[in-house]
DNA sequence: AACTATTTATAAGA
DNA sequence: TTCTTATAAATAGTT
């Protein structure tokens, strides 16, 4: 699925390598997450990426990822305990409210960078203010910091 | 990719389940499978079927899924404990790393909106173009908008 | 399992 | 990394 089509062979340089991988990791993790959600089984997948930071997907149940390895390594079967694992629902809740977060953030950044796609008018005026306070506040900046520059190369010119 | 779209939640007829987790298996398996010899990264894949059957793909390394089972689950008498210990461990990472990203998307959107506090010189030079070139695209914007209204405001006159 | 109309994923490029 | 767009692939509904 792309503009061409891919040979599915260790793609040599490592840049693309890295760039394919973030590409695709993102699509792998979603098919395990909707399989796990559609067909209400276990999946667990874990990922390493070419620069070897690890993710990991544990499906539905936060045991799960015991279950399974337990089942594929036919170790005897421990019982389970709770069906849920609270301090993991914590976890995936953490999880969730940072990428939220995170998302936000970024959506803020590029309208700043790139107002552009605003669409609210108040939202433009407001912004507007703000750039040009920001611009003030970034010349008064570069303004002091050209001073003293200019203080310190006259302590020089005197031999200090 | 199908005759119309699918809602992701759990399918409630048993018979549909089972036919749709053999449809997907086969193309995240495949995906896993493309993932690691592309990217030349480790891949494990656990699955569990509806009915309970096992599957899984391990990547690369032949080594990978054996050094997970030791680590997790292969040890004689390793407690539930533990094994909940290590999962907690891949949580804690995934926790870190997103709030690393928050803090580091906040502090740039602090620099946008408040340069005063930016140290480098080059990178309040960037700024200020940048911010130039925000206040101009938003002027843009807003005018856009504004002729946009004007247009409306035309045909209200006309009775229309 | 096979058939296809559609939806999705993603390759390339910026 | 992110976005866009053209295109390849996956797959939903059906037989």
């Amino acid at each position: 699925m792309g503009r061409r089509k891919l040979k599915i062979q260790r793609l040599e340089d490592m840049k693309a390598r890295q760039a394919k991988y973030s590409k695709r990791k993102k699509g792998i993790l979603r098919k395990a997450k909707e399989l796990s959600i559609l067909c209400d089984v276990e999946v667990v997948l874990l990922l390493s990426s070419p620069s070897g930071k690890r993710t990991f997907f544990v499906g539905q149940d936060p045991n799960c990822l015991y279950n399974i390895l337990q089942k594929v390594s036919n170790m005897p079967f421990v019982e389970r305990e709770e069906r849920r694992a609270y301090t993991m629902e914590l976890y995936e809740d953490q999880v969730q409210e940072l990428k939220d977060k995170l998302t936000k953030k970024s959506k803020i950044l590029r309208d700043w960078k790139n107002p552009e796609n605003v669409k609210d008018l108040n939202q433009i005026k407001f912004m507007e203010d703000h750039l040009i306070a920001s611009l003030n506040g970034l010349r008064n900046r570069k303004n002091q910091l050209a001073m003293e520059q200019q203080r310190r190369q006259r302590y020089l010119d005197v031999g200090l």
